[in-house]
DNA sequence: GCGACCATACCGACTGGTTGGTATGGTTCC
DNA sequence: GGAACCATACCAACCAGTCGGTATGGTCGC
């Protein structure tokens, strides 16, 4: 997962990822198919490795479903941490190098996204329902808030560092707090 | 750049930027040095390019600096159609295949990033300070913009077409005009 | 208990094709 | 004639994937 986050899928050569793993190509061609059947199975593990992370911050402990939206954006931010192939999504990486060139990849990267989103949709389709929220759909500010973190990785890539992401979690953060705050408004660009 | 931002600069080849281009590689050579001499190159070329479609575009025909953010998000909006590699980013996606092996490249999408960003910073900064808002600072408001367009390009070539993107530059047109529309309360987490 | 048999896991040299880049010779324009 | 421009042939390095072979451990008949 490192050494894709790092080069790249493209850029990254399998005996290179046997070095980082300690395995030979040989053991590496018993385990997977291709280079491809890696990127997929990585991409599983990804998401599964990175659901464990949040199940471990216990951000769905709040009663309230907009505090765990909130708690979501949190736990976010506190992850920017380390060294930028430490925190950096593996998803959003690989499906802009092959979203023209591999359905496969390009589909698993989706699917992996979606599946991240969808509790928080749902938190934030409760969180509209019990505050009489219209104007947008659940659906739409969980993709905003998946394109925020996936834009906030490409600007501290090009920065070198987490500080912008920092900043545009933080803008998200207080964005969600302002749709949930007053009494909303309907606003004629209903999303 | 349409080769580039339909294969990436790893998965782009010499051969195919000579054969999209109409040109033999003997050609290709004499104008430039290397690939990464090319990639330095387009990044710079593709920014001029974006410039002059907005300039275009006159967003900036607007007397109140609020109304040119606005207009900046809108026509931002208005770019997102025909094929995906025609209106996604060459920064971000040159960038985030090589922030970490390539320093002159990674250097020139940040410069070319910040560069774009600059008026759109002026501008809220003119904004705000017509309105006597406080709480953020308008780098952080431009980074998140720039964030947020990063993002939704990402969600779109997972999504394999604009409509992810366009709900969330809506979200952020919602964000930007509700940060300046109720007068400002200062915010416990100023950016 | 023991040998025959076999499946899984693994090794690493090798290969065929690709890639960025070069060498060289020709053409065009001043 | 010479400098800029461009085409073709070519090269060395690299890469994903292959292949023949080894090690280990389990099973089954006797």
């Amino acid at each position: 997962m490192t050494v894709i986050r790092t080069r790249g899928y493209v850029g990254t050569t399998v005996d290179e990822l046997c070095a980082a793993a300690g395995v030979t190509k040989g053991a590496f061609f018993h385990h997977f198919h291709s280079k491809e059947d890696l990127a997929l199975a990585a991409a599983v593990h990804f998401n599964a490795w990175l659901e464990a992370l949040f199940a471990r911050s216990g951000w769905r402990d709040h009663a309230d479903p907009l505090d765990r939206v909130i708690a979501y954006i949190d736990v976010r931010t506190a992850i920017l941490r380390g060294d930028l192939p430490r925190f950096t999504c593996l998803l959003g990486m690989m499906v802009q190098e092959t979203y023209a060139t591999n359905p496969a990849i390009r589909a698993a990267c989706e699917a992996g996204i979606r599946a991240h989103a969808e509790p928080l949709e749902a938190d934030i389709a409760a969180a509209m329902t019990m505050r009489g929220i219209t104007g947008f759909t659940a659906a739409s500010l969980a993709t905003h808030v998946m394109a925020v973190i996936q834009g906030a990785f490409v600007l501290a890539k090009a920065a070198g560092g987490a500080p912008p992401a920092i900043d545009s979690l933080r803008h998200l953060r207080r964005y969600v707090a302002m749709l949930f705050a007053a009494p909303h408004r309907q606003d004629e660009n209903a999303a």
